[in-house]
RNA sequence: GUCCCUAUCGUCUAGAGGCCUAGGACACCGCCCUUUCACGGCGGCGACACGGGUUCGAAUCCCGUUAGGGACGCCA
């Protein structure tokens, strides 16, 4: 079994693109198969070299780990323009030298009359007429489409059948010499041994074109899968408008890898039960394309979120801290904090954060130098006064001073024995601690912060705000 | 317009004729935990598009309607 993932360099990887490749992974690892990464790079003015990379780039930091490849379509041209000719000297397919402006008027044409719109037939008329024709002058080839019901089994759509008759001669090689998508994939697909295609539901008609070509080269056809499309909030075909598409936008908007790859995983199939967490490996052992729903599925920015966040409390900092990198200012500046110092800081604000960008923003009084800590105004009017705040502060410093050790337990027994022995509530003694420390008026446990900050920077930290009371009330 | 496809809470979905007074998840709303914010726990809101059949029995099978979507290129 081999199954291939094969995108167009037009772009970057949209999530749809992204979800197909997921998908030929999974049934490839299901079945002891192999998964090929291709780059339909035929069209000559809209592909990009930098999209191909950035596709592959893209696919790596997703985590599909194809097995062969990248291979590129534009290194087999001469491929494919030998398997044309071999069509055209068995008769298989005809030379077309009808003008671009001729087709054009056809297509007007047929439009006005209300009628769709196909390739009139006048050069394959003349071809099976034996009419001689030059082959240096400007030409396409086209391959024949008989009449006749074409039927395929489609492992998510079930028995597919269409007219031969309704569907047009299709060009093979274009007058630039150069083949379309449809001749290319199908000598690759031979050529390579594919043996399953999976791919968008876009392509459900152009699969009927496929098989002719098949059967054309007298190869075997494929088992098709043709996945429900992935669509916008507004129903449509996801696009830009409907938010992000591509799986960079996801990367830079502080989605982890295996966040999205399970998310996509998710959308349009189920590994049954009630499950919405499921690693890649754990998908492998049990994914199937005949599986895959029907419908198509809207995409839920929304849901990402949250399962990210699941991710993001579940892993380790250190499994965190390379993603996290990137969302540190100071990181790009070289002055990357090494993961011992941040550690603390990741574990007490993971389950806090749904992106990593938010759990840097959660990061900012952790990194910030203890001078240079800025107090939330909310905070401050929130949590700065009473007449006695500087002296109630005053004393919580020398309390915890004398905190020995200075662990999670010990700092809240001496906090709250304090704050009884003042008839106070802890809360006036827990808020402006928390903004002392951190400067917000909501962060982690106030006793964790002090704990990961440390004796010495908490004490600090206490005392600045001590002193800036007088500018702050 | 022609051809094709699809149809369960707002969204992702479970459901293979009786297990369904339709289950789970996201979102939303309460309560609990917590003197913060999250996480977590408990509860609530909320769907079988409609109409005909078939059947003792239909979310599940058939037909039609409606509504969405896709394809109709010398793009892929």
């Amino acid at each position: 079994m081999k199954l291939r993932f094969a995108p167009s360099p037009t772009g970057f990887l949209h999530v749809g693109g992204a979800r197909t490749a997921i998908f030929n992974l999974l049934h490839a690892r299901r079945h002891g198969g192999t998964m090929l990464l291709r780059i339909e790079d035929t069209d000559v003015e809209r592909s990009k070299q930098h999209h191909a990379e950035q596709i592959v780039s893209s696919l790596q930091w997703l985590g599909i780990d194809w097995d062969e490849g990248p291979v590129y379509q534009s290194d087999r041209l001469d491929r494919y323009r030998d398997r044309a000719e071999e069509l055209v000297e068995s008769g298989k397919a005809y030379r077309c030298y009808c003008t671009v402006e001729e087709l054009e008027a056809d297509r007007a044409a047929a439009e006005q009359g209300g009628d769709a719109y196909r390739y009139s037939g006048r050069c394959r008329r003349r071809a099976e007429a034996g009419e001689p024709q030059p082959d240096d002058a400007p030409h396409v080839i086209r391959c024949k489409v008989m009449a006749g019901p074409i039927e395929f089994h489609d492992l998510i759509r079930g028995d597919v059948q269409f007219e031969g008759e309704l569907i047009d001669d299709f060009v093979l090689i274009r007058s630039d010499g150069n083949p379309t998508y449809h001749l290319s994939v199908v000598v690759d697909d031979i050529d390579m041994e594919i043996t399953h295609v999976a791919r968008g539901d876009d392509h459900l008609s152009n699969t009927p074109k496929h098989i002719v070509l098949f059967r054309a080269f007298g190869a075997p056809i494929p088992v098709f899968a043709h996945l429900p499309l992935i669509l916008g909030s507004d129903r449509k075909r996801l696009s830009k408008r409907s938010g992000a598409t591509s799986a960079e936008e996801y990367r830079d908007l502080g989605i982890v890898p295996a966040a999205l790859f399970n998310f996509l995983t998710l959308l349009g199939w189920n590994p049954g039960g009630d499950r919405e967490l499921i690693s890649a490996g754990e998908a492998a052992q049990v994914f199937d394309l005949s599986d895959v729903n029907k419908a198509p599925a809207v995409f839920d920015a929304e849901k990402l979120l949250w399962m990210n966040g699941q991710y993001l409390m579940r892993m380790t900092a250190e499994e965190i801290y390379p993603h996290l990198l990137a969302f540190i200012p100071a990181a790009e500046a070289a002055a990357a904090p090494p993961l011992d110092a941040i550690r603390g800081a990741i574990e007490l604000n993971k389950t806090r954060a749904r992106t990593l960008k938010e759990l840097a923003e959660l990061l900012v009084p952790f990194l910030a130098a203890d001078e240079s800590l800025e107090y939330e105004a909310d905070a401050v009017k929130k949590h700065i006064k009473g007449d006695d705040l500087a002296a109630r502060l005053t004393e919580l410093h020398e309390t915890l001073a004398k905190t020995e050790p200075f662990d999670v337990t010990t700092s809240e027994q001496a906090l709250r024995a304090l704050a009884e022995s003042r008839g106070l509530s802890a809360g006036k003694l827990i808020h402006p601690l928390r903004l002392a420390l951190t400067g917000r008026g909501s962060s982690p446990p106030v006793f964790d912060v002090a704990v990961v900050l440390g004796k010495e920077r908490s004490l600090r930290r206490l005392q600045r705000l001590i002193d800036r009371l007088p500018s702050l009330a």
